[in-house]
RNA sequence: GUUCCCGUAGCUCAGCAGGAUAGAGCACCGGAUUCCUAAUCCGGGGGCCGUGGGUUCGAAUCCCGCCGGGAACACCA
């Protein structure tokens, strides 16, 4: 339920009204109008710009559109004011019980608030974390984790068909290198090799992720195979040590995403992409439609590479499709790019009738989207898009000193670490506080302080200060029905204070915004507004201090303190409509 | 050199797919506190929205140029 879409269709069935009377001519295109709340609250509750976007097509001053289409709009039920302000706004005031019965639905539909048709029921794909197969994720991945992960919910919130993706990459050079990390702890685990042998292997980089994780993989391999792999020739080792490296890598990733409480829906192997024949049917499918060919490539401007040579290589048209250059689906081994199965993956997801995708990525990928995105519009003859969101990256601070990390040397902080120090929820919630392009400050000591400069504690201390006045209603008037069905029954008409009814409004706002965040692919917008409501929650409260008649509970008046308590669920429900989406559970006390 | 992202109050950031006088928090200044949780609260000052053009009834928002900051740039993933 939405008061500003309702109105929408309001303001439309005016302008056919005007149409059919011959005021206005047919055929005017309709789709810049606007309904929405104004900024300034003082020009009303609903506005709309339909008289300026239309007044060229009329043939009229947009002032004299706008007083016939506020005419037809004096007549509809709920409306108490039509103004018309400026160069053709019209605005509307609406009789509060519009907005109350937003309010009672919300109470009906608890977490379910929000919820929208929009989607339709379109497939979207949203790929998220996708981190290698080679070590424990860090606290990049976690960032990657929770926009997804909010994403993804909030889309299926908006209607969408949602399903959540990881994409494994197991088929390149780098899981190789970690077979021979992995052997080499093997070799220490067997007595095969000295730990002094190790370090100088590491040193002189012969082996790379010397990261202590493996040392305990290495020990299961042994449990399991014993010394089997220690004289091994490479052509055995290599693929055994490999596959067995991903498996356990995975489980890994999987057990810290479980702690995040990120689930994906579907794991989809590279290696299986390429031993199914998926990247030969991909290419052919771009063969066949004229996109490849062999050339050379130029170098890339400027800087130049010590060791370019000219290669002629099977390239995609990727110019075709908007990228800057065309690009390379084999590498002159003849082996196929990262690019090649990535192109067979979207290729896939298009055929399991995805027509939206999302990849969210590491901002290091910010050079890899235009061609991805040719690649997909190549590969459903534009029939499918692809959105790709970047994310920033998250410094880590410890009491304002960034913390130091060096992925060389193995020391990075792991996301395991960050999440069991203070909360998955606070970490999916700070995640969402910043846009995902823009960079993240995490400071251990600022998340988790207990005060209003923390968003994650004020929207929580909202819930739970909320909580706490049901308990003390419960205390004061013992027998109160307080379930949401009773507290939609309270004559919400009480709610005469400003503020209240500023709320009540912001709270009927909620299904507009998560509809605009879901349109933009903008989980983010969900913190922040779920700061907003708290934010006002708080304030009324602090109302109540200074002005009695203003508190929640008033003992010799039931019927107020009903209707307020309902106005408090109702922004319990938005918060914890929001918070389902961010991954974040409502703390009932704290 | 090319591409992408960013530039909004002293600081950190929002800005609702172009809307009316550009917002919040911190910091600063001035007040408040026997009260449902002081885990603070209320009020105030403060911004040619990097810059120059363009489109429009209307631009922080869209387009082009420039300036400044970051990132990525043949076969790596």
């Amino acid at each position: 339920m939405n008061l500003f879409t309702l109105f929408h269709s309001h303001v439309l069935a005016v302008i056919d009204g005007l149409v059919a009377s011959g005021t206005l001519p047919a055929g005017l295109k309709t789709a810049a109008v606007t309904v929405e709340p104004p900024r300034d609250p003082s020009h009303g509750d609903i506005s709309t710009n339909a008289a300026m976007v239309l007044a060229k097509a009329a043939g009229m001053k947009p002032r004299d559109l706008a007083d016939h289409i506020a005419a037809g709009l004096k007549a509809v039920d709920g409306v108490t004011a039509v103004e018309i302000a400026g160069p053709g706004f019209i605005n509307l005031r609406v009789a509060f019980g519009l907005w109350a019965d937003v309010l009672r639905h919300a109470l009906r539909s608890g977490t379910g608030f929000g919820d929208s048709d929009i989607g339709q029921g379109v497939k979207v794909n949203v790929e998220y974390v996708s981190a290698n197969p080679t070590g424990p994720m860090h606290v990049g991945h976690a960032r990657g984790a929770c926009v997804g992960d909010a994403l993804a919910n909030l889309l299926a919130k908006a209607g969408f068909d949602v399903a959540k993706e990881y994409y494994i990459n197991d088929a390149g050079a780098q899981v190789d290198v970690l077979a021979r990390a992995l052997r080499a702890r093997y070799l220490v685990a067997c007595g095969a090799i000295t730990q002094d042998e190790f370090d100088r292997q590491l040193a002189a980089k012969e082996i790379q992720y010397g990261g202590e994780y493996l040392v305990e993989t290495a020990e299961v391999l042994k449990a399991r195979d014993g010394e089997r792999w220690v004289n091994a020739p490479e052509e055995e080792w290599i693929p055994a040590l490999r596959e067995f490296g991903i498996a356990e890598m995975m489980k890994m990733i999987r057990e810290d995403l479980d702690l995040l409480g990120v689930r994906h829906d579907v794991f989809t192997s590279e290696l299986g992409m390429v031993q199914s024949g998926e990247v030969v049917r991909a290419k052919e499918l771009l063969d066949s439609k004229g996109l490849l060919y062999v050339g050379v490539l130029e170098p890339p401007k400027g800087k130049t590479p010590d060791d370019w040579e000219p290669r002629p290589q099977t390239l995609f048209k990727a110019t075709d499709f908007g990228d800057d250059v065309d690009r390379p689906l084999m590498k002159s081994d003849g082996s196929w790019t990262y690019f090649a199965s990535d192109i067979a993956y979207h290729g896939d997801k298009y055929r399991r009738g995805f027509t939206q995708m999302i990849d969210v990525l590491g901002a290091d990928h910010g050079g890899y989207v235009k061609r991805m995105q040719a690649a997909v519009r190549a590969l459903s003859d534009h029939q499918a898009e692809l959105d790709v969101k970047l994310c920033q990256l998250v410094k880590l601070l410890e009491n304002g000193e960034p913390v130091k990390m060096s992925k060389r040397a193995g020391t990075f902080v792991t996301l395991r670490e960050v999440v069991e120090r203070v909360g998955k929820d606070v970490v999916r919630f700070i995640m969402l506080s910043r846009k995902n392009d823009m960079a993240l400050e995490f400071d251990y000591a600022k998340v988790t302080e207990q005060s209003k400069d923390n968003p994650v504690f004020y929207v929580q201390y909202a819930y739970a200060r909320i909580q706490s006045v049901k308990r003390h209603f419960v205390a004061a008037m013992p027998g109160t029905d307080l379930s949401a069905a009773a507290l939609a029954g309270a004559d919400l008409s009480l709610l005469a204070d400003s503020d209240e009814q500023a709320l009540v409004k912001l709270i009927a706002c909620w299904p507009r915004l998560v509809e605009a965040a879901a349109e933009v692919h903008e989980p983010h917008r969900i913190a922040f507004a779920l700061t907003e409501v708290a934010g006002a929650f708080h304030a009324l409260w602090n109302k109540g201090r200074e002005n009695a008649d203003l508190r929640f509970l008033i003992a010799d008046n039931p019927a107020l303190s009903l209707a307020r308590l309902a106005l408090l669920e109702g922004v319990a429900t938005v918060i914890a409509s929001g918070l389902d989406v961010l991954g974040v559970v409502p703390v009932e006390e704290m």
